[in-house]
DNA sequence: GTCTATAAAGCGATAGAC
DNA sequence: GTCTATCGCTTTATAGAC
């Protein structure tokens, strides 16, 4: 750990991990201080804007992560099945199996929707579409790969909330094992009901 | 609206839309006494706990309401279909499609989870136990009812997260009508791979 | 039971020395 | 780039009049 903090990006994660156990508002300067070990000069040294610059900086470091590591590749990649697989894994890891906060989701429930509200629905809707593309690519039906998705993301944003309320991480990768099975093979017959 | 809160029973359904807008932490007392019509004279001695009890008392309304109609006809009424049918009901309305924040949820994800903790657990875990035991009665075996019940729950919060964040009502409405078949009946076929 | 006034503490943010 | 001191404001909570 540097004791001097020479850019920004050096504090984002403990900055992360801030917003991630206290939210928003309940971010005070005080423990963002002491969790970056910055004072509050070199805080508005790198981020001018206050607070909330800080947070759209963390917000664009987990979209920028989520982007290059699991977006890009489901859409860009020719191996649907693999990219899909390695997205579970990320998540799985990301989240510590549900005692990690996912940052979006909790800012998209919380308080200030209207403040952070263009970043939140980018991301989501970004994983929906790169989610789907990957899923048409591997055989699905275009509405089942988007209900597919829909499912995922749902799937994995509800285990969150579930894991963390009842402390229980397996079941979170419990979760996660079943969405796996789901998404994996559309020759496994047909998904469920009328997916319309 | 009656100008004078009798009891401090009246002040709950403005308080607990204060605290699903902004959090715990970011209800703060001059919104309180603007939704609620209170001064905080009123309020301290309505809820002489300050604003943690006005949570509580908030949590606690909720967890009655929910526990009487919802988890109560689950676990006792011998028409198992009826009341899983009548919970996805009561959830579209409570939640309205998914614009209404779940706030035991919320506190799960949020800020405060070793204050609230052990209500946020118990509320999940009844209402699991519950439809459990409705799917049970309803013909499913035990493994699969559990998952069930697990894939609704999960479902009901993951759809409020996304629905909020996408600012889509009908997707809410979308993913509540898939879980409704899914839980239909045992006799549709086996859910899914192994539900181990 | 409701009000106003006020206390004490913490907040986000700024200024200026170094 | 980091620090301390400080500003102005809001916060929770209390006290006392009515």
């Amino acid at each position: 750990m540097p004791r001097t903090v020479a850019e920004r990006t050096d504090a984002l994660p403990a900055l992360a991990e801030v917003f991630r156990e206290h939210g928003y508002e309940g971010a005070s300067l005080s423990i963002i201080g002491k969790a970056t070990g910055l004072g509050k000069g070199s805080l508005y040294h790198f981020f001018p804007g206050g607070k909330e610059e800080m947070a759209r900086a963390v917000l664009a470091e987990i979209d920028g992560w989520f982007e290059s590591h699991v977006f890009a590749p489901l859409r860009e990649d020719a191996r649907p099945r693999e990219t899909v697989a390695a997205m579970f894994d990320a998540v799985e890891t990301y989240f510590r199996s549900g005692d990690r906060v996912c940052l979006v989701g909790a800012l998209a429930l919380g308080e200030v929707r209207e403040r952070f509200g263009e970043s939140v629905k980018s991301y989501f809707e970004r994983w929906l579409d790169a989610l789907s593309v990957a899923l048409v690519r591997a055989g699905w039906s275009g509405t089942d790969a988007r209900a597919l998705a829909e499912e995922a993301v749902v799937g994995i944003q509800g285990a969150i909330v579930l894991t963390r309320a009842l402390d229980r991480p397996d079941l979170f990768q419990h979760i996660i094992a079943r969405l796996r099975e789901r998404l994996d093979a559309p020759s496994n017959g047909e998904p469920f009901g009328n997916a319309s």
